[in-house]
DNA sequence: GTAATATCACTCACCTACTTAGCAATGAAC
DNA sequence: GTTCATTGCTAAGTAGGTGAGTGATATTAC
């Protein structure tokens, strides 16, 4: 936090967030013996199948890394690349039940947690919780 | 998020703000011409000096990386070592002025916007918020 | 006081995972 | 049919990490 910057409980609160978030990725990459591109590239696709440039702009990298990282997932039996049905140059990179099973098994227990945070709220408590977080978001995007 | 999980609007709004600050310190670093690494130090040492064995642990890196963030970190005129008054193993790295400047004035906004978001908050309303970022905080250690 | 052990900070060799540049195949626009 | 754009890849090079080892220094045990 800086300086001249009035240090709050709840600015200490988002700060531990922030930096837990940034690190759970790294650990639960290396439980699951993955890079932190190779996780993320998992994330995307749980949601939707989609093609290597796709995957190279969803985790900003160039496509070359995006390449390297669906090898290393096919290698690892987390994805299968298959042809497009109506575009010869693309592929379409699907997760697996192998590949999904990785990433849910590790963070089922952060998203019970917090589905029961999440439940404990009254509609109320709701529309500030929410004001907040966005507002944190917006605050940091305006450093973007 | 996970299937299974009913997808609410502070799920999504706290997923929007955990992804922007995890790619928050690579925008940074990028602007100021720095690994993330080197940021992180940064803002370690903004705090106080420390050894590059206390920065390795903070950093989660070996000391022999850390000694390489700190050797960049003085070729860009961003920290120096000193020896240690008391323990001649020692060095202890400073943070100059240019150091804390590049990370100051690239995060001034992001904390300019926070502390208005904080004041903005009335005590039930703070008491609400911390409540949620810290049973947050809490499930995401629980998948650590 | 001396020896054994631990710690600090570094160097070196090696490795991983990225980028840049370039290419072949394919699709879009005309 | 030609030109331009896109996709996805390979090859070469780079950045930044690790593991192993080293010398200097501090701490502990005797």
């Amino acid at each position: 936090m800086a300086p001249g910057y009035q240090r709050s409980s709840t600015l200490a609160a988002l700060q531990e967030l922030t930096d837990i978030a940034t690190l759970l990725p790294h650990e639960i990459a290396r439980q699951a013996g993955l890079s932190t591109s190779e996780l993320h590239a998992l994330r995307h696709l749980m949601r939707a199948p989609m093609g290597p440039v796709d995957l190279a702009r969803a985790l900003g990298v160039t496509s070359a890394a995006s390449s390297g990282i669906v090898d290393r997932l096919v290698a690892r039996g987390h994805v299968e690349r298959r042809a497009h049905a109506a575009d010869g140059r693309r592929t379409e990179v699907l997760i697996t039940d192998s590949g999904r099973l990785e990433v849910l098994r590790r963070m089922a227990p952060m998203f019970a947690g917090l589905a029961a945070l999440d439940n404990a709220l009254d509609d109320r408590e709701r529309e500030v919780v929410e004001r907040y977080l966005r507002g944190a978001t917006a605050a940091m995007r305006s450093a973007m």
